[in-house]
DNA sequence: ATTAGTATATGACGATGTGTCATAAGGAGG
DNA sequence: CCTCCTTATGACACATCGTCATATACTAAT
């Protein structure tokens, strides 16, 4: 959190601040943003960023968080339009996509992400890998009772079924879960994920 | 990719070199890390690093993959172990659980996991949001056809759900998938979501 | 053995960046 | 005008980066 100092700054000066500052991760990701760029662009004296954060990833988190929270805020006014919890989900979706992906936020939303994984020959050779991977898996798998067939399909499934699984070891982490909790969270989710989470099934008798 | 003039390198050097990484790594973020530590663990000059690595990142995503190609190998040894990929799912997770909790691996991971699989700053953010924020959601919902009924319940299927649109917005982004495939790829999980992976219900008639 | 040619090793260097600290400046109240 | 507290400032010591000119090692052909 930036200190005290910054957010009694006159107004003008903190604006001034966060503009320069949503430049530089507009135009570079966190790894490569600098304080000496921020001040410079906002004219401030290099002590005086050291006043009002702590480092470079201080601003950054306060200029995602003021992102992501007028994202969040908005979302919550589809509650209104629909009472679906999927109908809800796909709406909220779209918006929260259009947010990120639409405006003048593009390219810093891209940074937000990209610096997650960042080098494209890599991820070429990752996701190429990966597929090979998971078809490996899939293919002595029994899927008779699986309603997936096409391998595009089954990938997918298999990237869902990671993504629990980091979801839950990264939450045990945090959480500090014992390996028992922490199995029986997975299980949790793993049963949600096969047998879905509405009563009456569309796919009761699917062929 | 790393310089020919890596491979190049007698075994034993080149190993030398990818234990000073893994430690670094495993100390530090990415963002942290030091070319510098680097060569001073590894005892090699400066100069002969950037004869091998085209810079940080280049060694950074090597490290990874190599790391993750011995994940894939212990994976693809399970399967001989089952056919039900639900059995197979939970037999891995403990595998990657213990392997996450119990080894060296693990400050390791948590910073691979930081880096290439999540948004710290989106989870930050999600986990602010305030329990009752998701029950102000799930109260306007009409939720009679969900077979979950206990708060705890809901919390977790409404973070699976922001979870999943986290996934499909980041991959839109590095995929460069346009607004209807996202959309569409989104539609798709909620699916699955919804109704479950299996042909036959176990819920079908649950009250 | 000698030489030419290629691959590798090395560390000094200029440029840039970081976080701190001593000191100056500003402003409210007595 | 003095005191106390807050904010401003930029020089400083030190870390890090990526490059480059030069040295060294190795190979193969004469």
């Amino acid at each position: 959190m930036p200190k005290e100092t910054f957010f009694n700054l006159d107004e003008q000066k903190r604006k001034k601040i966060l503009k320069a500052a949503k430049k530089e991760f507009t135009t570079y990701p966190l790894r490569k943003a600098r304080v000496s760029h921020i001040i410079r662009e906002a004219s401030i004296p290099r002590g005086s960023f050291y006043q009002y954060f702590a480092d470079l990833d201080d601003l950054y988190y306060y200029v995602i968080n003021d992102v992501f929270n007028n994202v969040y805020k908005a979302g919550t006014k589809f509650c209104e339009t629909t009472n679906d919890i999927f109908e809800f989900s796909q709406i909220s979706f779209e918006y929260d996509y259009n947010g990120f992906i639409n405006d003048m936020r593009h390219r810093f939303m891209i940074n937000v992400y990209k610096s997650i994984s960042q080098n494209e020959e890599y991820i070429v050779c990752f996701n190429k890998m990966r597929r090979d991977y998971i078809m490996g898996i899939m293919n002595k798998m029994d899927l008779s009772n699986i309603r997936l067939t096409e391998e595009d399909d089954l990938i997918k499934m298999y990237r869902m079924i990671q993504e629990l699984k980091r979801d839950v070891i990264h939450r045990a982490v945090v959480d500090n879960l014992t390996k028992e909790e922490a199995s029986e969270e997975f299980r949790w989710y793993l049963d949600i994920f096969k047998n879905g989470l509405v009563k009456e099934k569309k796919y009761g008798k699917f062929e």
